[in-house]
DNA sequence: AGCACA
């Protein structure tokens, strides 16, 4: 019963179109290229280019059918074949009359990307673990997140189309870094396009959404729990307000913990502006301030539940606090400005000590985005790479990375006569196994460029 | 090296 009606597929000669349809092309040929070719023989008015499974096979439309014509007939007779990049290229006419839909959405560059997370335990990356990870490009404004037929999806809000761009090139076909993962989690791939999205509506904070340019912005019921404070997401992360500035408190103090110490560890993350120390409730806290939430946050995540000192001394604990700029009145051994520098300090540990990271983070190299996303500091630096390296071991470590003069002069941080043996137990991640070694050693660039 | 799914 089937008559074959179909006419042939291929037939040796097409009947003319003003639209070609090459094949055999160099991978991600670029319209550019396509027009170039066109050019001699008429008026190119569309392209489109990197179509088929391969990829490799575009179309070119002309603004008149003997212009095709014209372009078909030149390379049937001509002895060099018509190339790209020295790639011989296929020329027939279409069987179509004209490019439809040359640009989808997903073509044109906006500033929001839709984040196609995939993976087993797609639905498992935390919206925090996005943040962290499209931060490294530029301030992200607002994250959704929602399950379609696709997947987990996410759309993501950068100021302007440049910042997302740079984000997409750099992540899009990559994976979210292991080691900002639960080690149980599979591992999980970005698709990204752009969306035609200019501004996402987000009406509350929520595990769903988020919208980082209000953190005030009322939190969803949902979100919170009896006690009022801030709930827990599917993720089991709290929906705290991040701040740039951290409240620790500290457990145990078995050991002096100065101010030297603090700053000291915190800096490991990125540059220390200030801080100050009090008592409260019979126990020590500080306040710990950076230029940055990310910083925060990243040193938050790192450090919460981790003792300074082994045998469970000084356990930190970290919330985020409600500055944004703390006022220190007077630089003394409670509180410090290092963000002025002062003469008559002794030990004024110079604002240099974490700089440099911030502006590797914050410059341009951020775009560039060829290795971690995480500049120097804020690699997990304090992490040992293994359990068996402790607190006295990893200290230099961050000091070759951040401050190679300043270290060798002084080690304010080391009661001599107080600091514990160096022991197996020391500042690893309670519960995740510590961060990989490749990870924590920096040997590992999460992405890798693939520009060549 | 053989026709596009937004």
């Amino acid at each position: 019963m089937a008559s074959v009606s179909s006419q042939p597929q291929f037939r040796y000669t097409q009947p003319p179109s003003k639209v070609l349809h090459l094949r055999n092309l160099p991978w991600e040929c670029t319209e550019e290229e396509l027009i170039e070719l066109g050019k001699p023989f008429g008026k190119v008015v569309n392209t489109k280019c990197n179509v088929g499974a391969n990829r490799n096979q575009a179309f070119i439309e002309f603004a008149d059918l003997n212009q095709a014509i014209a372009m078909i007939s030149y390379y049937a007779s001509s002895s060099e074949p018509a190339q790209v990049r020295g790639k011989t290229v296929y020329l027939q006419y279409s069987n179509r009359q004209e490019i439809v839909n040359n640009k989808t959405t997903a073509d044109v560059a906006g500033n929001v990307l839709l984040v196609t997370i995939e993976g087993q335990d797609a639905r498992l990356v935390s919206i925090d673990v996005l943040h962290l990870v499209f931060s490294a490009f530029g301030f992200v404004h607002k994250i959704t997140t929602f399950e379609k037929t696709a997947g987990f999806q996410a759309l993501v809000q950068f100021s302007d189309a440049e910042t997302a761009t740079s984000a997409k090139s750099a992540l899009d076909g990559r994976i979210i870094p292991r080691y900002l993962l639960s080690e149980n989690i599979s591992p999980c791939t970005l698709r990204i396009t752009y969306s035609a999205h200019t501004d996402l509506s987000v009406k509350f904070q929520s595990h769903r959404s988020r919208d980082y340019t209000n953190p005030y912005l009322p939190v969803a019921p949902s979100a919170i729990d009896g006690s009022g404070q801030f709930s827990l997401g599917l993720d089991g992360k709290k929906l705290e307000p991040e701040s740039n500035v951290l409240l620790a408190s500290i457990e145990n103090m078995q050991y002096a913990v100065t101010l030297d110490v603090l700053h000291m560890v915190f800096s490991a993350f990125g540059p220390v502006q200030k801080i100050a120390m009090f008592d409260k409730n019979g126990g020590l806290q500080a306040l710990i301030q950076y230029p940055d939430i990310q910083t925060a946050v990243l040193a938050k995540d790192t450090l919460e539940g981790h003792c300074i000192y082994d045998g469970g001394f000084c356990k930190l604990h970290l919330s985020y606090s409600r500055h944004t700029d703390l006022s220190i009145k007077v630089n003394n051994d409670r509180s410090r400005d290092y963000t002025i520098p002062n003469p008559a300090m002794v030990n004024p540990q110079p604002s240099t000590l974490g700089q440099q990271p911030v502006q590797a983070m914050g410059g341009p190299a951020a775009h560039q985005y060829n290795g971690t996303p995480y500049a120097p500091g804020l690699q997990p630096p304090t992490m040992p790479p293994q359990p068996s390296d402790g607190w006295t071991s990893t200290v230099p470590a961050v000091a070759q990375q951040s401050m190679p003069v300043q270290m060798s002069n002084h080690h304010p941080y080391i009661p001599p006569s107080s600091m514990p043996q160096t022991n197996p137990g020391m500042m690893r991640m309670p519960g995740q196994g510590g961060v990989p070694p490749a990870a924590a050693g920096g040997a590992m660039p999460p992405y890798r460029s693939n520009q060549m």
